[in-house]
DNA sequence: TTAGGGTTAG
């Protein structure tokens, strides 16, 4: 083999080995009386995994193979070769060497190879298809692969987007005699998916001779991910025999595309089904949690995750740290990131983008340079870390950390971090400047950068720019309900009431309806939805009467209900609902219903509170004397004794 | 050996 020694460190590795040999007597005479050193055979019949714990060991061994004159046989030489490529406590580069050090490697060394690749994304300069081509089926070595060289293989051609070469190995499934090999038919499946083809793949599907439940879990997955959940959840329907992957495909498929409710009927039924809840479902179920802003439901999966004793992976922890920031328990948030004992990067991101949401700048900027000590943070980090200035109005401090990223971390802004700077500015009254960002910077800038500056026109009363960057984004967008409503409301703002009603007409000319806003609290495990003016819930006569009472007591504070609001933010909540009656006030009515004087009301919005709304919650956390914690579509409220955590910079 | 989960501005 040749195809490895391009690497310069390859030349010293003999050298390496050799020195090694040098061991202390005692310990050559511990790993004899290794006995399987001898019979490197009766390693294969049990784990090669079990058979090293450490790297260290594995290199002992190694040498005394070399000692030995046994380090060019593939029998002796393949428990290191797997353990150092496949054991997370190995040395993959170690097992690159030794591999290239080999005269005539056999198909389960290639196998182990392949799937090293993958595990390692390792795609250059030799990936497992070139490696395939170029020397498993070439004459020197005329190896004939077996049912575990293809899975490997195929996924290599997904990931690199290979389809002709994906193509390619599908024949050569065929022309090998794996035509059958359910393996291999499951990989090909996902192949297809991912290339989109979701024709081939249904068809492959139609056509196994045996389906096992990895196949029927690899096309509903496949459905889901191209956004066909009728199509999914009919071959769900349809499945024999379910297992908690295949639940956990489906559920994950509606939580992906903000379908929560479907999830949680779907995870009723599962519980009645009797599939017990494992990591993979509970990290999804959190995320639907997170979605809906069910705090309770959430806690409760949380809650059986420690009892059950469910092994508490990076992604869990993430799922359950963004759980609680994102339906408003900052604190519990930060009990749980304070406890565990290793913190990915991901988890690093999302709790600074918590601290971030929730108002707490400096805070955020606090964890990150904590971050900093003991993870490398990514582009990822600085989004949430820019977005918590622009969240608690830290200009200097935004443009310090936009140039700091670069200056000391070599990571070049994106649109992102773009967007997060000019949106820091604009929302702090700087518009000139936020319009020089996006004048200089070096990408082109999309809707959503300059729909931040549109945003902030509109705060800051800039009718001129925000004019003509609403026009622009209409057409930009066109289908994006928001951007006329702002400009519409700028035109309101000042009292051009013909424009508004020209921006309205076109909305309804191009078809463009305004998402409809709502609001949702979590009562007894129950998620509650509220919509402006409607009439829907069982209690809808006491919670309108309540809205009435609190409008009331809040009117002897002071509360003057924003008449402006009611002519201005007509697309926010439709006209015909009064804004007495927008539905996160439906929402704190209810909530105030049902709970005892004190407590905290969590509430979810998808849009934006508006500035009335905002009012009446201060003066409602005052005379209620109540914690009214409110999630709109951008940030966190905390309402408190009268006051809000956004310090109404929102 | 193959399927399923987390973090990103407005």
């Amino acid at each position: 083999m040749t195809f490895l020694t391009t690497n310069p460190s390859f030349n010293t590795t003999l050298s390496f080995f050799k020195k090694k040999i040098h061991i202390e007597v005692e310990e050559e005479k511990r790993i004899m009386s290794l006995c399987w050193v001898l019979h490197p055979a009766s390693v294969l019949c049990g784990n090669v995994m079990d058979s090293y714990s450490t790297m260290a060991e594995v290199k002992q061994h190694h040498s005394l193979l070399i000692r030995l004159g046994l380090s060019s046989k593939n029998h002796a030489i393949t428990p290191i070769i797997t353990f150092s490529s496949l054991s997370n406590h190995g040395d993959f580069h170690y097992s690159l060497k030794l591999f290239s050090t080999l005269p005539n490697p056999d198909t389960f060394l290639f196998n182990t190879l392949f799937k090293s690749f993958l595990l390692h994304n390792y795609h250059f300069p030799f990936n497992s298809i070139f490696l395939f081509y170029s020397y498993m089926l070439l004459q020197q070595y005329s190896l004939t692969p077996n049912s575990f060289t293809f899975p490997s293989l195929i996924k290599a051609c997904s990931i690199h987007n290979a389809l002709q070469q994906g193509k390619q190995m599908h024949a050569h499934v065929i022309k090998f005699g794996f035509g059958f090999d359910t393996f291999a038919l499951n990989n090909l499946i996902h192949m297809y998916v991912n290339f989109g083809y979701l024709g081939d793949a249904r068809k492959m599907f139609d056509n196994m001779p045996v389906r096992t439940v990895v196949s029927w879990t690899t096309i509903i997955s496949g459905y889901c991910q191209w956004g066909l959940l009728d199509d999914a959840l009919d071959v769900f329907e349809l499945m024999p025999e379910k297992n908690s992957a295949s639940w956990n495909a489906m559920i994950a498929g509606f939580v992906k595309r903000d379908r929560f409710r479907e999830a949680f009927e779907l995870f009723v039924r599962m519980q009645m089904e009797k599939v017990g809840l494992d990591k993979f479902l509970a990290a999804t179920m959190l995320s639907a949690c997170t979605g809906l802003g069910a705090l309770e439901q959430g806690k409760w999966i949380h809650g059986y995750v420690e009892r059950s004793g469910i092994e508490l992976d990076s992604k869990l922890a993430t799922a359950i740290v963004d759980m609680y920031c994102k339906c408003g328990c900052l604190e519990k948030a930060l009990e749980v990131f304070n406890r565990l004992p290793q913190r990915g990067l991901s988890l690093w991101n999302c709790m600074i983008g918590g601290l971030a949401m929730h108002g707490k700048g400096e805070d955020a900027i606090r964890l990150f340079r904590e971050m900093e000590k003991l993870v490398v943070p990514d582009s990822v980090t600085f989004v949430n870390v820019l977005s918590a200035c622009a969240h608690s109005g830290l200009v200097e401090e935004g443009r310090y950390y936009f140039r700091y990223m670069t200056d000391v971390h070599g990571i070049e802004p994106t649109k992102e971090h773009y967007g997060c700077l000019v949106d820091l500015l604009a929302r702090a009254g700087r518009l000139v400047e936020a319009r020089n960002v996006i004048d200089k910077m070096p990408i082109s800038p999309d809707a959503s950068i300059l729909g931040a500056l549109l945003g902030a026109c509109r705060i800051h009363g800039n009718v001129e720019l925000g004019e003509q960057l609403g026009k622009r984004l209409i057409e930009v967008e066109p289908a994006n309900s928001g951007r006329y409503v702002i400009l519409a409301n700028i035109y309101a703002d000042c009292g051009k009431w013909e424009e508004v009603a020209n921006v309205r007409k076109l909305m309804n000319d191009r078809g463009v309806k305004k998402e409809p806003g709502f609001s949702m609290i979590e009562m007894e495990g129950t998620v509650n939805e509220f919509v402006a003016g409607e009439m829907t819930h069982p209690l809808g006569k006491a919670i309108y009467a309540k809205v009435d009472e609190m409008l009331e007591s809040i009117r002897l504070v002071g509360y003057v209900p924003d008449a402006d609001g009611v002519l201005h933010d007509l697309f926010e909540e439709e006209r015909e609902n009064p804004l007495f009656y927008h539905s996160e006030k439906l929402a704190i009515a209810y909530g105030l219903l049902k709970t005892k004087r004190g407590e905290t009301l969590h509430i979810t919005k998808n849009l934006r509170v508006c500035k009335d709304c905002h009012q009446a919650s201060k003066l409602i956390s005052k005379v209620y004397d109540c914690d009214i914690i409110i999630r709109d579509r951008n940030r966190f409220h905390h309402f408190s004794k009268g006051v809000c955590s956004c310090k109404d910079y929102w």
